[in-house]
RNA sequence: GUCCUCGUAGCUCAAUUGGAUAGAGCGUUGCCCUGCGAAGGCAAAGGCUGUGGGUUCGAGUCCCGCCGAGGACACCA
C-alpha cells in the first residue's frame, strides 16, 4: 500500500477519534487526500483536509488541524505529526522505518515500484501506427516513446498490457506508394514512366524500384498496370514495415501485435458494425456516398464512411479511415474485450476524437473504456531555422538519422520528458553538440557510479552481507531512501493520468539526490572502524541502483555499468 | 470564423483531484578532486507564471475577454 494512502487512513481514524472525544463536531467523513508538501520543514506528507473541512465543522482550520494532529494513532511509519497554519497537518516519517525500507527495496528487486491495483485490467496501448509509406520522422518517434513508456508504466501499475501497431494498409496512402514504386521500378528498367505528382519522392522509393527491377526483372510490366501497382505497393509496404520495426527496436519499442486495417474488412468486422449503425438509423446515403450520421449523436457534422463510386473507382478503396476506426474500436472493445483501449495520436488527429467516441457510444460501448491520448508536435531546428518536414517531398530528418546523431537513449529520454500536450522544440545543433549534457547522462552517470562502487567493494573485500540498515541515520542517507520510496507514487501518477513524462523528472531528482549523498557519505572505507557502516551503505547503494535501473527501464533507456 | 493544445528564470521545461515562500537542467558567477567515477557536489544571481477581469479561506492550475505560437475544421490519412 502506498504510504500516502496509509496516512490518509490515519487521518480518517484521527477525525473519528477527535469526534468521539468531542474535540471536533459531528460531520460526515470526508475523502482525505495526502500529498507531498513543497518544503522540507513541512515534513514528508501533508493534508489540507482541515482547510476543506472548515465550513462543515464550523471551526477555524488551524483548530481542526490541531484536533486531528492530536488524535492521529501512533504508527510505525510516523515520527511526528504537526498542525500548521493556515490549516495543514504535516507528517514526518520515522527514521527507523525509513532505514528498514532499504531491505524491503532490495527484497522487491526488479519488482520494486510495482503497484497492486484494486482490479487488474486488460489494457491495450495502440501507438505509433504511422502510415507504412516511408521512414519514420521524429513526431512518430515521440508517439512510440510515449506509447511504450505508458505501456511499461501500466504494467508496473499491475495491469496486463497489450502493445499494438495498427497498419494502415487499406488507405490511399498505400496506393500512392504503389504508384510511386511502380514509377521508380519502370524507370529503373529504362522506361520513361512519369512519376506521380502526389507520389513519395524519397530516395528510398528509388531504391525499392531498383531492387524490384533486379529481383523481378520486367514481371510487373507484363501484367495489367493496376495489378502491378497493387502488388508493388504491397511489396514496398512490406519493406517499409521491416524498416519501421528496425527503427523502433533501436528505440527499444516493441509490439505484441501488428494489426492490419485491411483485416477489418476481410474479416467481416466492418460489416458487423455497419449493420449495427444501420439498425440504429445512423447510416444515410447522400450524393452517392454513405455517411455516418454523427449529427444525430450531437456532433457538428456527418462524416463519410464510404466514398461514392464517382470519386473512387476501386470498391476496396472506398471506405474512409473513419469507417476503419469505427470497426477498429469495436474490434478492440467488443471483440477482443480489452477493459481499456488507449490510443496515442498526434495533434493533427485531435479533431477525430469526438467522432470515434461518438461511434463507440453508438455501438453501445462504454466510452470510459476508450482513452485517446493526444500529443503535440515536435519541431526541429537546425542552424536557428525550423526544419520543414514532409514525407511527400522527402525533405525531412528521419528518426533513424536522429537516433544515429544523438543516440537512442538520449532521443527517447528527450521525447518523453515533456508533457504530451506541450510542443517539443528540438534544436538539433544543441542536441548533437551538447549531447553529453543531456539529463539522461546525468541519470545514467549516477547508475554507473554505483556500479563502480559495488565493483570497488568486491575488490576491497567489503560485503553488504549482514549489513545493518538501522545504522543508516545520516540525513543524506535518509534523503536518498525517501527519494527511492517516491517511485511507487510516480508510477501511480503516471499510470492514472496517462502522463509518462513524470518518470524522467523523477529519475533526474533521484540521481541528483544520490550524487549529493555520494559527496557526503563514504561507502567503501578502508578504516576497520567503518566496517559496519560500510556494509549498511552498500545495501543502501544497491537499493539505489535497483531503483535507478527500474526507473530507467520504465522509460525504456539503458542503465550502463560504465560510461 | 469555430474548435483543440500551449504561453512559467536568458534558453529548454517541471510544478501530483485548486494548497503553504512557484522548482530543476542548460547558460552566467564564485568555491570544492593527493580515499569509492568532477559526465559530480556546494553556493549566488535570475520571476508581476503573456495580459485584463472573475470565482474562494487559497489560483501557474478553474471561468470569461484580449494578445501571441502550433494544430484541426475534405467523398486525405
Amino acid at each position: 500500500m502506498l504510504i500516502k494512502n496509509h496516512l490518509a487512513d490515519l487521518v480518517k481514524q484521527a477525525i473519528a477519534a477527535a469526534q468521539n472525544a468531542n474535540a471536533l463536531p459531528a460531520f460526515p467523513m470526508p475523502d482525505v487526500f495526502v500529498e507531498r508538501p513543497q518544503k522540507k520543514e513541512w515534513g514528508d506528507f501533508a493534508t489540507s483536509a482541515p482547510l476543506k473541512l472548515a465550513r462543515d465543522a464550523k471551526r477555524a482550520p488551524l483548530q481542526i488541524a490541531q484536533a486531528i494532529a492530536a488524535h492521529v494513532p501512533s504508527d510505525e511509519t510516523v515520527a511526528k505529526v504537526e498542525a500548521s497554519a493556515p490549516g495543514f497537518v504535516n507528517f514526518t516519517l520515522s527514521d527507523a522505518w525509513l532505514a528498514r525500507q532499504v531491505d524491503a527495496i532490495l527484497a522487491a528487486g526488479a519488482r520494486f515500484g510495482d503497484l497492486e491495483p484494486p482490479r487488474r485490467l486488460n489494457i491495450q496501448v495502440e501507438h505509433v501506427s504511422v502510415n507504412p509509406t516511408g521512414p519514420m520522422h521524429v513526431g512518430s518517434g515521440r508517439n512510440g516513446a510515449i506509447g511504450d513508456t505508458l505501456a511499461n508504466v501500466l504494467e508496473a501499475a499491475g495491469h496486463r498490457v497489450h502493445r499494438e501497431f495498427y497498419i494502415n494498409d487499406n488507405g490511399s496512402q498505400v496506393r500512392h506508394l504503389g504508384e510511386s514504386v511502380f514509377a521508380r521500378y519502370a524507370q529503373a528498367l529504362g522506361k520513361d514512366e512519369k512519376f506521380p505528382d502526389d507520389g513519395y519522392q524519397g530516395a528510398y522509393v528509388i531504391e525499392m524500384g531498383k531492387q524490384f527491377a533486379q529481383e523481378h526483372t520486367d514481371k510487373f510490366l507484363q501484367m495489367p498496370r493496376a495489378q502491378a501497382v497493387r502488388e508493388l505497393g504491397a511489396l514496398g509496404m512490406k519493406i517499409v514495415l521491416q524498416q519501421l520495426r528496425a527503427t523502433l527496436e533501436k528505440m527499444n519499442v516493441r509490439f505484441d501485435n501488428w494489426f492490419s486495417e485491411r483485416s477489418l474488412y476481410t474479416g467481416g468486422t466492418f460489416d458487423t458494425v455497419f449493420k449495427v449503425l444501420q439498425a440504429k438509423g445512423l447510416v444515410v446515403e447522400k450524393d452517392g456516398a454513405v455517411w455516418f450520421a454523427a449529427q444525430e449523436l450531437g456532433e457538428e457534422k456527418d462524416a463519410v464512411l464510404i466514398r461514392s463510386p464517382q470519386v473512387i473507382a476501386d470498391p476496396d478503396a472506398r471506405p474512409t479511415y473513419l469507417a476503419s476506426d469505427i470497426a477498429y474500436v469495436w474490434n478492440k472493445v467488443a471483440v477482443r474485450k480489452f477493459d481499456r483501449a488507449i490510443y496515442v495520436w498526434g495533434a493533427d488527429h485531435h479533431g477525430d476524437v469526438p467522432r470515434v467516441l461518438a461511434a463507440a457510444r453508438a455501438l453501445g460501448l462504454d466510452p470510459a473504456r476508450v482513452a485517446i491520448l493526444i500529443y503535440q508536435f515536435v519541431t526541429l531546428k537546425r542552424g536557428g531555422e525550423t526544419v520543414k518536414m514532409s514525407k511527400r517531398t522527402g525533405e525531412f530528418v528521419t528518426l533513424d538519422e536522429l537516433l544515429e546523431e544523438v543516440g537512442p537513449d538520449a532521443v527517447r529520454f528527450m521525447l518523453i520528458t515533456q508533457s504530451a500536450n506541450a510542443t517539443i522544440d528540438f534544436d538539433l545543433d544543441v542536441a548533437v553538440k551538447h549531447s553529453d549534457e543531456n539529463p539522461v547522462y546525468y541519470v545514467q552517470y549516477a547508475h554507473a557510479r554505483i556500479a563502480s562502487i559495488l565493483k570497488k567493494a568486491i575488490e576491497s573485500g567489503v560485503s553488504s552481507e549482514d549489513g545493518d540498515v538501522s545504522l543508516l541515520t545520516h540525513p543524506a542517507e535518509l534523503e536518498l531512501i525517501r527519494a527511492m520510496l517516491r517511485l511507487q507514487e510516480v508510477v501511480e501518477l503516471a499510470a492514472n493520468k496517462l502522463e509518462p513524462h513524470h518518470l524522467p523528472h523523477y529519475a533526474i531528482d533521484l540521481a541528483g539526490i544520490f550524487h549529493s549523498f555520494y559527496k557526503q557519505c563514504r561507502v567503501v572505507s578502508s578504516d576497520p572502524a567503518d566496517a559496519a557502516i560500510s556494509r549498511a551503505r552498500l545495501k543502501l547503494v544497491a537499493a539505489a541502483k535497483n531503483t535507478l535501473v527500474r526507473t530507467l527501464n520504465l522509460i525504456g533507456v539503458t542503465a550502463p555499468e560504465t560510461m
